[in-house]
DNA sequence: TGGGGTGATATTTTT
DNA sequence: TATCACCCCA
């Protein structure tokens, strides 16, 4: 096991009361965390089930669980908890549900289905997707993660805005949810919060449990988040690690100001300070340290490395977009064919995902193998979405949405008809479209031949319902697909029976993560539980998965943060891109600021940057000025490689030097 | 039921 | 300017 630094070594062994660790860029914090979590089993003595991890992003809890294990080689060691902020609301709610009035089962509504439920309350009837309504749930979000109540939610009579709109269909939303038995993600932070405040004897009970609590990535934790934090470590048994410099959710809520009010809330919080970086050399530091020197800081701080010292950071000046991924692809093939890399050694990172399609292209053209995160991810797809509302209504049956999706897939000659009358008679009962459909009324008001069509779908689905708590859940959900013929129906579905098996293959891949959930939990095995953890995880992890193999990461800055990548080509950095045109008027220069330094340090080795003359914004092309902040990295660490650089490259990939062909044949293994 | 054509409209970032 | 929704037609 590698040696800690005395830094590190002493936030490890610090239990004394509660500690801040600020920890620079890829100064080891996630190692202090697992080794701290490994310290206080190993040689402090508590059980695994008493500590709590909270970290940034599902995949984050993953990996940190896997370092853990191997570290504590302890078989208790899958009880400890690590998890998101949200799973771990999930946990809390778990055995509380009657007090803020709900029962297992219940279903949990992503940002989708909270639009379209506010599309409805804000137009009456229609499912359709509307601007409004996106807009509507971004502000209510915002709302509750600042513990913002439907009554207090600012509301100016006869206003037109957003807000004003939001306002008026807040407290309806809320009571939609309640009544369709469904939280929203945010619900699942901010109901443990409320329920700890109003009931301190539950949160006591919690404290029973909990004996240590440690929180990663502070610096992107919204008010809610920070408010169950201070809850949870009232006795001071708390490591919260961070980086002011690196907090960059601020349009999603983060606050910043969390970790100053730290200092307040706990006047016994020690301070300790990461600055060895042992992630990227040199020059990288050198030059993102200027970059952030600019910004007003919490705490100050510089990193440092003793590694070398590295190559200059090339920018690569392009004459549109297209130009410009030409370029770095090029420069990106030839630097992996002279130093005999790997495709994941690279990484191309972006301000904006709409970035991403013209280096997909060129990618794809010369045939390199890359991964977009945030693209259409595995939980987007329609056939894991088809199952996933299958499960959500074997959960909860007044899941309309859930309900009304998989009605007819596959199809079961349910008419429209019937589909009205349904929910006109649900509508009149103020029950959902499943309860509707088993009452006995429904039957007036359909034919025989309706009637017949669904019940057969109801009688089904309850019989499966009633297996659902008896059957193991991998084996229930693969004995469902054969009752709903869900293969022969992807079969008719899809043009190509290609497709069709890939479909097939995503869902057993679905299969498969029910498994692996059900194994990996110890003290919630019902399958409600379990299907609310898996529909979590699709909400969490969406577009976030692992990079499968060997290819190039393509990326948005904001996806990139708390990764690493040997050499990383850092595109469009343009004045109102790079910053953002909007962040010049709405003050949120520094925030950008953060962005590209977290970009910057994603970079170990070398760091390549690009703009282009020309862009194509809103239709029309204009011209573009480099971004302000390569003028604020120091001159002489910046190599500017203009337009007549590029025929080097270009030459050498004619001349043979570079062969693609031979490069392909040496990827296949030939 | 689906596909193709036309018109309008949007342009950060995500746990 | 590119996509997306919607509408119309087959």
């Amino acid at each position: 096991m590698p040696e800690l630094n005395p830094q590190q070594k002493a936030a490890v062994q610090y239990i004394n009361g509660p500690l801040l660790v600020v920890a620079g860029a890829g100064t080891g914090k996630t190692t202090v965390i697992t080794r701290k979590i490994a310290w206080l089993v190993r040689d402090y003595g508590i059980s695994p089930r008493h500590i709590v991890t909270v970290t940034g992003t599902n995949k984050a809890a993953r990996d940190m669980k896997s370092r853990v294990a191997d570290l504590l080689n302890n078989p208790n060691s899958n009880e400890l908890v690590i998890s998101t902020f949200q799973m771990l609301g999930l946990k809390i709610l778990r055995d509380h549900l009657d007090i803020i009035g709900y029962r297992p089962g219940f279903s949990i509504y992503d940002s989708e289905d909270s639009q379209s439920l506010l599309a409805k309350l804000l137009r009456g009837h229609s499912s359709s997707k509307s601007p409004l309504a996106g807009a509507v749930q971004r502000q209510i979000s915002l709302w509750k993660i600042n513990l913002v109540t439907p009554a207090d939610a600012p509301l100016s009579a006869g206003g037109e805005t957003i807000q004003d709109a939001a306002a008026r269909v807040y407290g309806e939303y809320e009571r939609y949810l309640q009544a369709y038995h469904a939280m929203d993600v945010d619900d699942l932070t901010l109901k443990p919060v409320r329920m700890f405040q109003n009931h301190p004897e539950i949160l006591e009970e919690w404290m029973k449990r909990q004996r240590y609590l440690l929180i990663d990535d502070y610096q992107n934790t919204n008010p809610c988040q920070h408010e169950l934090v201070r809850l949870l470590a009232g006795g001071g048994a708390v490591t919260v690690a961070g980086d002011d410099d690196q907090s960059i959710n601020a349009r999603f809520g983060a606050c910043l100001d969390n970790m100053k009010q730290l200092q307040h809330e706990f006047p016994a919080l020690k301070v300790i300070k990461l600055e060895q970086n042992y992630r990227s050399c040199g020059r990288i530091l050198k030059a993102a340290n200027a970059l952030i020197g600019n910004n007003a800081h919490i705490y100050d701080k510089t990193l440092w490395c003793d590694g070398d010292y590295g190559e200059p950071l090339r920018v690569l000046k392009a004459r549109g977009d297209d130009h410009e991924a030409e370029r770095v692809v090029t420069e990106l093939l030839y630097h992996k064919f002279k130093h005999n890399t790997d495709f994941r050694d690279y990484a191309i990172l972006f301000r904006d995902n709409s970035q991403s399609s013209v280096f997909e292209r060129v990618l794809r053209e010369r045939r390199i193998p890359y991964y977009l995160s945030g693209g259409t991810s595995f939980f987007d797809k329609t056939e894991i979405r088809d199952v996933m509302a299958y499960l959500r209504l074997l959960c909860n049956p007044g899941d309309d949405n859930a309900f009304m999706r998989v009605i007819n897939t596959p199809r079961r000659e349910i008419d429209t008809a019937t589909l009205q009358q349904l929910s006109a008679y649900a509508a009149e009962l103020g029950t959902g479209l499943m309860q509707a459909s088993l009452d006995a009324g429904i039957e007036r008001r359909l034919t025989v031949r309706q009637l017949e069509c669904l019940r057969a779908f109801t009688n089904w689905l309850k019989s499966v319902i009633e297996r659902s708590s008896l059957e193991d859940p991998a084996r229930l959900v693969c004995d469902m697909l054969g009752e709903l013929h869900y293969e022969a129906w992807l079969m008719d579905t899809s043009n190509d029976l290609k497709i069709a098996q890939r479909r097939m293959e995503n869902v057993l891949e679905l299969v498969s993560w029910i498994q692996r959930l059900a194994n990996q939990e110890e003290d919630d095995t019902s399958f409600n539980g379990l299907v609310a953890r898996l529909i979590l995880t699709g909400i969490l992890d969406k577009g976030n998965e692992e990079n499968p193999g060997d290819f190039v990461s393509l990326m948005s800055l904001h996806a990139a943060r708390g990764l690493e990548f040997p050499h990383v080509f850092f595109v469009g950095l343009e004045e109102g891109l790079l910053p953002h045109q909007d962040s010049l008027t709405d003050n949120s220069l520094e925030e950008e600021r953060r962005l590209a330094y977290v970009g910057m340090t994603r970079a170990k080795k070398t760091l390549t940057f690009s703009f282009v003359e020309r862009r194509k914004r809103s239709g029309e092309v204009i011209t573009c000025e480099y971004s302000r902040f390569l003028k604020e990295i120091p001159a002489e660490d910046l190599c500017w490689e203009d337009l007549e650089r590029e025929q080097d490259s270009q030459a050498m990939l004619s001349r043979g030097e570079i062969n693609l062909s031979s490069l392909r044949n040496m990827l296949n293994g030939n």
